[in-house]
Formats: C-alpha cells, structure tokens, sequence
DNA sequence: TCTGGGGTCCTTACCCGG
DNA sequence: TCTGCCGGGTAAGGACCC
C-alpha cells in the first residue's frame, strides 16, 4: 500500500508532542493523571498554556485567559509551567528524533520536522517508520504520546501530524495531497489565523479546496503575497526543505504587569529589568547586539513599539536599559500601560565584533549573511571558506560566523 | 479576574541619495 | 539648478506560530 514510497521526491515527518506540558505533570505527577490539567499561572492576568485532554471537552484550550478557563472548567487542577524540566523533556525527544534521521528541524520544545528522504529501505516503510518513532518516544521518556504526519512536503506533514491528535499517524501519499487536504477548513492551511480567515471567508473562501480552485491571479489581487502562497499550499505545492539548526534573530523579554503603569519611574524600573533579563541571554549565547526595541502595550491592547540602531553592538545591561530610557521619550502616549518589554535584534557572535567595522549598516550586513548562506548551501560551507587560504597578500576575515556555525537558539 | 511570552516574517510608510 | 522618480534602508506595526 505504501509501495511507491521511495519515488517521492522528498519524504518528510512532522512529529507534534500531545498537550505536551500537562503530559509532562501527569508523568511526573500520577495523581494529576485522568484529571483535568491547566498549565499556566495560578494568579494575575495570564493565560493557558497547555490543556490535558481531559480539560479539553470543556471547551477549554491554549491562550485562553486562565480566569476564563477555570469559570468553564471549575474541577481542572492549575499548575504553574516548569519550562527547566520541559526543556530536558524536549532534549530527549530532539534525540530520539536524531535517530530517525541527521537532518531535523525544531520547531519548538515538542515538534519538529525530520527529513526521513531515503530512509524507508533503512527503517521499513513510512507506516513502521511512524510506529517506530511513536513507540522510540513513548520509550525514551517514561509513556509520552507524540503525533506524526509524514508526506513529501513540510505543510502537508504539519496539517497532517495534526490530524488524528492525540497519539495519531497519519500518512499522506505523494500525489494525493491536494485531494487530501481539499475538505479541510481553511484555517488549518499553516499560516492562516483568524485575520487572514475572515478574508478568506468573505470572498466565499471556506475549505483548502476552495482556495486551490480559485483563480490564483484573483486570489493573488486580492490578498498579496500571501494569497500566492496560499494557492501554493493549497495546491499541495510547498517547497521548503527541512532545515536544521538556525540562527536566533532577536532576543526579548516582556511581562504583563499585575497593575497597569502610569509613572515613567516605573516602566524604567521594568526596562531595567528586563534589559538584565536580555543582556544575560545575549551573553549566554555568546551575542551582542546592535538594535534595541522597546515595547508597550496600552489598556485597549494596542501595542506601541519604538526602536534604536546602535553605533556599536552591546550585551552590557546598563547600556541596553540606557537605550532603552532613551527610546521611551520617543513615545507619545503616555500611558497608563499593561505591558513593557525590552527586545534587542542584529545579533552577532560576540567575538567577531571587530569584523563587523567593515559593513556601516544591518542591511547590508544581512545582505552579506543571505548571500554567504546561499553561497555554502550551493558549493559547501568548506569550499566558500577557503578564500582565507588565497596567498595574494589581502586577509579576507573570517565569516564563519554569519552562517551560525557554532550559536543557535537551543530550542 | 478578559486576553502570555517568546519568536519569525511580511507589509507599509517614510526618508534619503543618486 | 530644480524637480521627479526610483530604489535602498529603516522604523513601526501586523499577523502568525507554539
């Protein structure tokens, strides 16, 4: 049934752990286990991170305000998120993963894609490859459940790891994709959120079949780039491979403040520390940065974001708080606010700054990273290396750095 | 007790220099 | 010399994802 596996062109699995944190606290915690779980803060203004399957009837799901959510489900027992241990929980089965296959792309703590192209003589066909990976993780971390979707693009494996949660596998042949995904709503294309929804709907858009038969000209007029790219996934078309480890772009730290704040006194004092905050992630993973944000958000949840490009880059606290108090007076709201964050994006390693003299802007300086990135990925990241060795008198610097050899975001 | 925190990518507007 | 156009760079906001 699965016979003509090896000509696809490409064979993709994505694996999406099920309500992957309140599973960690039945695990760990077996009197929480068949009961309904709500992760997320007990008190303040947050929201639900994760809820177990049996919060679920009640109609209750991630980012719904927790206040909300313990109204619709009086029984469900609240616990606090223990990010520490759910990261460890991610490492095992970021593992597991690596067994499958060298090429694996983490999409956050519990999912990722895995390149399983040529796989299929080595580990049997798609339907044992699935079974195995299921019953590799359920092993490696003590009963968790994980559900798959394996095809030959990335988005049609998303939609179709989604499918049949929880625990499920579900396989999508090449070829069929477009018949497969044609009865879906078109909110489960990936991209699409409830904006982009409600303009798929008014134009009498409402099923991924719908979109794929529309006229991609129209569609295109009508939504931008993203009806282009619409059709495409719509169509089964999507070309992207998995990528492995990638570069972090930008680095924040935000919180919602138990009162909101009037007083400039006071939103300095949480710039201060989230600038704390930031610097020591910044120096953890061995960047400085050049662009610093700050964001605010008012009462009626509009969010006001200002920033600051940076003569010379920085992970020094007290100069990221110092920007940033400077950036606060480019605000012309006034408050009162819910919200302040600090943000910092143009990261670089920290030992490369020197080099970075040579380019005056980010935008060339991101120019410059594209094209060294498309460079190695064509010809190989040793052979674009080898400029260093040319004997001609002129040192060329050392890039390395730019292709983000040696720090990523551990996630 | 009504709305998180961490990200990425895209669009739009504006400024500036050629 | 002035004006208009165009493209690049940057800033701000928006949508989306988990």
């Amino acid at each position: 049934m699965v016979a003509a596996e090896t000509d696809w062109p490409r064979t993709i699995a994505h694996a999406d752990m099920d309500a992957f944190y309140a599973a960690i606290e039945q695990l760990d915690d077996p009197s929480l286990r068949g009961r309904p779980v709500l992760v997320g803060p007990r008190g303040g203004r947050g929201v639900v991170l994760t809820a177990s399957y049996e919060a679920r009837p009640f109609r209750v799901g991630s980012a719904m305000p927790m206040a909300k959510a313990r109204r619709l489900c009086p029984t469900a027992i609240i616990v606090p998120p223990r990010f520490e241990r759910y990261k460890d929980v991610s490492r095992t089965i970021m593992n597991v993963f690596s067994d499958f296959s060298p090429t694996i792309e983490a999409i956050s703590l519990d999912e990722a894609f895995i390149d399983l192209t040529g796989t299929s003589l080595l580990l049997g066909n798609y339907y044992d490859v699935g079974r195995k990976l299921k019953e590799a993780v359920r092993e490696a971390t003590g009963g968790l459940t994980v559900s798959v979707g394996i095809s030959s693009t990335k988005h049609v494996a998303k939609v179709a790891s989604a499918f049949q949660k929880p625990d499920g596998l579900t396989i999508v042949k090449h070829g069929e994709a477009k018949v497969w995904l044609a009865p879906l709503p078109v909110s489960r294309l990936w991209g699409v959120g409830p904006k982009t929804e409600a303009r798929l709907h008014e134009r009498r858009l409402y099923t991924i079949g719908d979109v794929a038969s529309c006229n991609p000209d129209w569609l295109t007029r009508e939504l931008g780039n993203v009806g282009q790219h619409l059709y495409s996934l719509a169509n089964g078309q999507d070309a992207r491979a998995v990528e492995g480890r990638k570069r972090s772009r930008s680095i924040a730290s935000e919180r919602t403040l138990e009162r909101d704040v009037y007083d400039k006194a006071d939103i300095e004092r949480h710039l201060k520390r989230a600038a704390d905050d930031v610097a020591k992630r910044l120096r953890g993973k061995g960047f400085v940065a050049f662009g610093v944000t700050v964001k605010l958000k008012t009462r009626e949840f509009k969010v006001l974001s200002r920033q600051h490009r940076r003569q010379q880059p920085t992970d020094v606290a007290e100069e990221l708080y110092n920007d940033a108090a400077l950036i606060l007076d480019k605000f012309e709201c006034r408050g009162p606010f819910r919200l302040v964050g600090l943000g910092v994006y143009d990261l670089i390693a920290r030992n490369e700054i020197s080099q970075m003299d040579l380019f005056s802007s980010g935008g060339q300086r991101r120019k410059l990273e594209v094209a060294i990135d498309s460079l190695k990925e064509r010809f190989g990241s040793d052979v674009v290396r080898r400029g260093d060795d040319i004997e001609s008198g002129y040192e060329p610097p050392n890039l390395d750095f730019l292709s983000g050899d040696d720090d990523f975001d551990d996630a």
